[in-house]
DNA sequence: ATTCAAAATTGATTTACATCACATACATTA
DNA sequence: TAATGTATGTGATGTAAATCAATTTTGAAT
């Protein structure tokens, strides 16, 4: 399992820890377009991607959607507002082509986090990158210039933008696709 | 002691740690204008807001300053890049009017979450608090829309919005402080 | 292979906002 | 209180990118 090896990444992760969450979590294969959580549900697990490509996205009031995570082997994926509030979910998490997805149940995080102390740290260490992950996200929906969020995003994901539809990625970035399209293909002025 | 208040908004905080934080932390009182935080210094505390108002900003490339950051009475501040990674921060930190703030360092959280296993669940659980923030923020960010941008935040944080000087809201919000101004005395087109 | 739908490209037009430039108001220190 | 700096307000102008409108390309399904 990857999901072991990325959890180990920050603090070595002890042998116990390890048997449980192979004990309770399973690796499963899923075609693409499966849909992982809908709109209007509470949003129970943390996906984990071993291999292929998922999305987050909000349906937005005008037809056109809203990609608000992108997500390749060795990320994780779910909505964090319903999952922390236990609310219903605004956002759709589909699969953007056939993936390995770790599905981990909110229950076994709290039976993780209640028997094995240092599974408290693991999970603070994992959130706290996330804090970085969206701090520089943050800092490039900052720029105003499509250019630059466009050449950070590919920087910083090369795998995931040669992978997703260019659409999405515009969502994402907060442009339009037509706009996506022009830089690409060097047809912007200057 | 606001921040024991803070902590303890998840879980009930032990009286052990508690005493811990009481013995090792103090609240000190700052004037206007003091940096917490400079450019190339390594940020080593995590700083809790008392009482007053404090941001964090980026020197940009052309003179005028990134606000990045901007809390108040009851929040956290400290340069994340820095801070988690250990490396010099490219951040100042400085206090926008007369606060009292609570340093945290590094050594002090280290020493907590090495003796107090319950505090790494505390840990973990303020620090998804703000993963729910910067996830709303890029929401926010993304919305191409001045008018949006600056609604959800005088919604959100009204007191830090008639506390701040309109420049470091506009660039905080990636806006012009002429386009802020104009839409707060309404003189926008439409 | 043929058909159909979804995605990407490309041009024309519009627009929201940045930028520039200056004026006014406010605050801080001498 | 004058003087200097800092913050805000307002008009004029320019521009990056949105929007509108087809068209072409790609991909999926039968």
């Amino acid at each position: 399992m990857k999901l072991i090896e990325t959890l180990g990444v920050h603090t070595p992760i002890s042998k116990e820890i390890e048997v449980f969450l192979k004990q309770n979590l399973t690796i499963r294969k899923y075609q693409k377009g499966t849909v992982l959580l809908d709109v209007g549900q509470v949003c129970g697990h943390i996906y984990f991607v071993e291999s292929g490509l998922a999305r987050a996205y909000l349906a937005s009031d005008k037809g056109e959607d809203i990609t608000t995570l992108l997500a390749e082997s060795g990320d994780f994926i779910y909505s964090p507002e319903s999952f922390l509030t236990q609310m219903p979910s605004l956002e759709t998490i589909e699969l953007l082509g056939q993936s390995e997805i770790v599905a981990i149940p909110l229950h076994i995080l709290t039976q993780l986090y209640d028997n094995y102390p240092a599974a408290d740290r693991i999970g603070r260490l994992v959130t706290e990158k996330y804090i970085l992950m969206y701090n520089k996200r943050v800092n490039v929906m900052r720029s105003t210039l499509a250019s630059v969020r466009i050449s950070q995003f590919m920087a910083q994901y090369p795998t995931i933008f040669e992978q997703t539809p260019n659409h999405h990625i515009a969502s994402y970035l907060g442009i339009a696709r037509e706009t996506l399209s022009r830089y690409m293909s060097g047809k912007h002025k200057n």
